[in-house]
DNA sequence: AGCAATGAAATCGTATACGATCCAGTGTCG
DNA sequence: CGACACTGGATCGTATACGATTTCATTGCT
């Protein structure tokens, strides 16, 4: 046991005051359902993560608490802990939300946006455009947040770029994305990226931006509802 | 102490199936933050919570990790947990989170709205103004809450339904709410209640709906940002 | 053959125990 | 007189232990 050796004063360790253990298993577990890695309906065995971590069930059964707060996974007691599958209709309110979020964070953003932001943005639509020929959806997928992280990311009120970040989690979860499903739809997402690029050029105000960034998102939903529904 | 006693097979107790410790100590501060019992800054001793519900601290760890993620817990490695306070800047994020969310449910609730609802939510508008002659900040703040409830309660989005939910429960933090510090805020509220019943009477579409909505509310955050400055 | 009851294995739920850390109060030394 | 080291108590962090519940496969009955 490492119980003897006074790790505190001599060994630095690794770092033990940047993570506790229910901080490492979130992160740990979240990585993985953001990567795609434990897929919807990935049953979480509370021992057997603990055994992975090389810790106790305490800090895992926390760790889950969290994620089930944001709705990453679902837990059914006395049964376990499986990641939150998304169904068509988990699909649109989530896209919904997000709509609403990423727009309004989008639109508090573009008073911040600087030159040389737009250029980096123009950049991954450019390369997105590019791989329209070959299509991959995954890469596509990792392609389009990064676009929209730029716009975003600076986002001056935490809470609702927080709100954000949780609804691109549980996108995450999905393998791959509508326009896997949805053949037309990148392409035509690509167009209204330099849409919406062009309005915060030209300093549109943040309403019209708004509308713009959100209009873009609940696209993609329709498309993804009108493919479903034929 | 309890332990020796067998509850489960023979006594039906209260419901054991419906909730399991760890939910019971969730509701039971959950329960407390809203009411304001548990003010801003106030400490959690968990062993503490653990003795007052008759259970170990383990379930009330669980319980603290998910009002942390919901934000309405400041929990400090090896020092504790507190409610979280809510400074001026903690409150300018709540607020635009909330009109951005309560916004946008009572759009989408827009649609589904009766008239039975319409007039439930006059007459407790009626309740209010008649009020504004002996003001009391908490029962007005109380019945604010019952009129915006009427006209997003029947959200189609459970999502951001919930996050209206939210909100408002980071709100409920407050002891007392804004309209106790600004004082003619009360009164312009009540009249904007009734242009936005008139709005939902009208059939306005949701655009709109959800400008006068996010408005109302950005309104007050606004009051109390003059009032705060001057 | 199909269905219901039974039992065992897997897994979760909680309590208890103990080490680790932080904070405050006290005393000593410069 | 002030600053610093120390010590004690309170509280948190985690591991371990054991009871409770669910699930599933097996068995027996119709």
């Amino acid at each position: 046991m490492t119980t003897t050796e006074k790790s505190t004063a001599t060994n630095p360790e690794k770092n033990p005051a940047t993570a506790s253990k229910s901080e490492t298993a979130y992160q740990y577990v979240l990585d993985r359902i953001r990567s795609g890695s434990y897929g919807p309906g990935y049953r979480l065995v509370l021992s057997r993560l603990a055994d992975e971590l090389d810790m106790s069930v305490v800090p895992v059964r926390e760790a889950i608490r969290r994620l089930e707060s944001e709705r990453l996974i679902t837990f059914e007691r006395n049964v376990g802990a499986t990641v939150t599958g998304i169904d068509p209709t988990e699909y649109l309110y989530t896209m919904q939300t997000l709509a609403l979020v990423e727009g309004y964070a989008t639109a508090l953003c573009a008073p911040l946006v600087t030159p040389a932001d737009l250029d980096r943005a123009r950049e991954v639509n450019r390369q997105m455009r590019e791989r329209l020929a070959d299509f991959d959806p995954r890469t596509f997928t990792e392609l389009n947040l990064r676009f929209h992280a730029i716009l975003f990311e600076n986002c001056p009120n935490p809470h609702v770029l927080d709100l954000v970040h949780r609804g691109w989690n549980r996108l995450g979860a999905l393998r791959s994305s509508t326009f896997a499903y949805v053949p037309g739809r990148a392409a035509r997402s690509v167009d209204e990226h330099d849409a919406l690029l062009d309005a915060l050029a030209a300093g549109d105000d943040v309403g019209t931006i708004e509308r713009i960034a959100r209009q873009h998102r609940l696209a993609t939903l329709e498309a993804y509802l009108a493919h479903a529904g034929t």
